[in-house]
DNA sequence: ACATATTTTCCGGTATACCGAACTTAGTTC
DNA sequence: GAACTAAGTTCGGTATACCGGAAAATATGT
């Protein structure tokens, strides 16, 4: 597995139930290249291509770049949460906004 | 100028005092491929090197990528839906984002 | 107007990101 | 245990990311 970047994605990759086929799929990467940046030692990924399979996982990008020191992992589910949310339609992101209140409420 | 990522560039480089040179210094890139980010109309730099420059501007790497759809009225809802977000405990998060994940498949 | 220093633009070459398709392995069913 | 199937692995080739250095362009001083 080779490196940060690869672990990390074969670990997300499995926990959200994506075969490399069907990552590369969603995600607009040929599976051999999927395979290349979980398993080769050394890669370098374009961002936009990151970008897209770390969409599809329900990340950002950057949660693939950072040296997990601290603890990102909040972070990044609240960042992955936020950009979710922007996608929505307005209507929806209402009913989002009201589910909100009402827990700061309580 | 261009494609979005090269006018953004440009734009931050600028107004925080780089020039092609010191900013490719300060961020270990060619200065000539900096150019090239800025003004061919096509390009597609790998995360690494994106996230690099992008630290040295003080930003992060999806400043860059986002494409700014939203307008800047909603921007505003939606950033303070984000605070108000960040603010809860991790149990009220989760249903959030489960609420999200269901609004997300329809 | 001329030198010269600074920044930007252009270009040839090399390394490698990324792909398609073939091959291998591991499960599953009969 | 052969025959299918789905997942993972390997590989040769092509397009392009990225570089160094040279040439324009632009700014600054005298």
């Amino acid at each position: 597995m080779a490196n940060q970047l690869g672990s990390k994605l074969n670990k997300l990759r499995k926990e959200k139930g994506f075969t490399l086929e069907s990552l590369a799929k969603a995600a607009n990467v040929s599976k051999s290249y999927l395979w290349e940046l979980e398993n080769r030692e050394v890669n370098n990924p374009s961002a936009q291509r990151l970008a897209a399979i770390a969409d599809q996982l329900g990340v950002t990008a950057d949660f693939f770049l950072d040296d997990d020191t601290s603890h990102p992992e909040e972070k990044h589910l609240d960042d992955a949460f936020f950009r979710g949310y922007k996608s929505l339609g307005s209507q929806e992101k209402e009913q989002l906004r009201k589910i909100l209140d009402a827990f700061k409420k309580s």
